[in-house]
DNA sequence: ACCGATCCTGCAATCGATTACAAGAATTGA
DNA sequence: TCAATTCTTGTAATCGATTGCAGGATCGGT
């Protein structure tokens, strides 16, 4: 009996209005004089009531100033209406992008975004368990490639998962992924075409799928691997590329690095600038991302752009017709461009 | 009449087991052989149990698999265990780094982080209308102060908002925020010290509040606000504010700029460079924000640095606290503090 | 051995929207 | 005018977890 009811003694006809809290379906149904079903369906499906119904509720809608309360039709329909993004790290302004992308086409759809950062304390299996549940999110989108198949095999009933820029090799995952061994491999062309024959890299964690696939399309231009600088990707790791870089001998360092990122490649530029090596006479150098502002150094960069934008809006698209229900491509491959800059020149003599 | 119950005609005790979706309450109570209540209290208030009802319970979580549909509590407890960011520019790499901050301690809480971009196709109260919901977010955290108090006012029973980084003068809305005009106050008086006369800005949208702070900062220090070249605290802008700057007469034209962005700083400084304009010699030039990468540019940047990740996870512990009721103080103001770097120096003579 | 206090547990109502089914109203055709 | 359709609308079950209340078991004290 009664255990929790609202203390609504006030017998308000109008209760949004009256203060009571939101208001509900009942509360729009009496003021227009109708059931509940009748408002239900005339708010989701117009074209089954009348149009005089149709107007008496829309009326009363406003007067009651009623909003659906997500909670309940989630419950009902099972469905959320949401969609996680799990990045590695959401501080990365690199995401950022692809989250504006992402969030703009999921909003198109009616999806809400929901973000989780893998990196969070505790270890990137609480994040995992705690949004791979089908009554948090509609399905998952993916951004971080350390996670192991066997990880996202351990939660049972979880909701579609696609992958996006990052990939797991061994779970079928769909994906959407630029082209990266094309990235590095036009970046290559490019500077075998001016001349370069000693060419350098600054690379990502060694075991990242990114990192792989770039070593890859190096390989497919020069033929083998040429030895490069360690990094993690940051601005860091790339003024440390540059530090190992300007203690080598002249006439046997590389005349051109290809970084695998534009932050390590504008920390190399700087540190190598201020050692008193000028770009490109000395050393070319060609970044990947194709983030802003590394068109505005005092050197621009050269480097492969990549549509971070469209690499989110076609991840959300993707995921969206995977929870319809539709069958999926293995993967969607974007294509990279090399914008090419002041910063790669003729090979010096 | 079983309307539309689910077709498990299979009898199968060990539901979750059995593959016919997650399992439910329900089933882990046949499970252990006790009723939902007990499961349920066993879960949420363990000590209400008795430890061997607790162990049987739980070991039949484990077989089952269960986990608790959000759906159901939500609207149960008639709360969502979700916080809204709105951010103006979910692309900007600013705010990624805010958000990181947000998501950490918002996790901690065990809320869930929503973000929305309310500059979205459809304008700016589509988004508000959206999130403003008690039914889809606990709380709001404003990161646009373009928002009219207005623009609020229009949404009843909204969820409560609190604003972080920018704020609406004329609503009463609790903020987290940095010292804004302390922030160029440093800057200035830095500039000051160093024998600058002439000193220039480059600011943000002229009705922007932080701009407007900034420019008080800048006043307090001189007495009056110089002239100073619009932006918007983009790289791009700042390139244009340097090619205004590079064409008026060396001996009137500023000695110092104070950018109200680092990106507007760097888009100068890269500009000024390729002119053949040298770094602090003929020009200093002072950031804000401080932005990881403006350390490593060639000539690494003075700037006004934000603790972006505390403002953040300054603002998650604001709306969880103003989420439990707990009555806030009207601001929380961080301090910034100068970064001395390379791109600052005594004023040309 | 008995009474009252304490502790656990179960029953059933509840959160609010959706929707299968049925009943009633309106329309059509003869 | 009446039967057969077609349209609208209402009734009530349902999604799954939480929790007030009450019944029953347990325990302590005398």
């Amino acid at each position: 009996m009664m255990n929790d009811a609202p203390a609504d003694t006030s017998g308000d006809a109008d209760h949004a209005a009256s203060g009571a809290g939101p208001a509900r379906l009942t509360d729009v149904a009496r003021h227009a004089g109708v059931s509940v079903a009748t408002v239900s369906r005339a708010l989701s499906r117009p074209e089954m009531v009348t149009a005089a119904t149709r107007d008496l509720v829309q009326s009363a809608v406003r007067a009651t100033g009623y909003r659906v309360n997500q909670a309940a039709r989630n419950l009902r329909k099972q469905r959320t209406g949401a969609v996680v993004a799990l990045v590695p790290n959401l501080g990365n302004p690199f995401f950022a992008r692809i989250l504006a992308g992402m969030g703009a086409e999921l909003a198109r759809a009616g999806y809400d975004l929901l973000v989780g950062d893998t990196m969070e304390e505790g270890g990137r299996h609480r994040a995992l368990a705690r949004f791979l549940d089908p009554s948090r999110a509609d399905g998952i989108i993916l951004l971080d490639g350390q996670v192991t198949a066997d990880d996202l095999a351990a939660l049972p009933d979880a909701p579609p998962v696609i992958m996006a820029c990052e990939w797991i090799d061994d779970a079928g995952l769909p994906r959407v992924v630029l082209d990266n061994a094309l990235g590095t491999e036009l970046a290559a062309r490019h500077l075998v075409d001016l001349g370069h024959r000693r060419i350098g890299w600054i690379g990502g964690p060694a075991a990242n799928v990114l990192h792989l696939a770039r070593c890859r399309g190096l390989e497919r231009v020069l033929g083998h691997l040429p030895s490069g600088y360690p990094g993690d990707f940051s601005v860091a790791s790339g003024a440390r590329a540059a530090r190992i870089w300007l203690g080598e001998p002249v006439d046997t360092r590389a005349t051109a690095i290809l970084s695998f990122s534009d932050e390590m490649a504008a920390g190399f530029v700087g540190e190598v600038s201020r050692a008193g090596v000028s770009i490109p006479a000395d050393v070319s150098v060609v970044g990947f991302d194709g983030i802003d502002w590394v068109a505005h150094l005092p050197v621009p960069l050269t480097t492969v752009h990549q549509p971070k934008r469209e690499l989110g809006r076609r991840a959300a698209e993707f995921i969206i017709r995977r929870i319809a229900g539709v069958q999926l491509p293995a993967e969607d491959v974007l294509q990279p461009d090399l914008i090419i800059r002041a910063s790669t020149g003729r090979a010096p003599r």
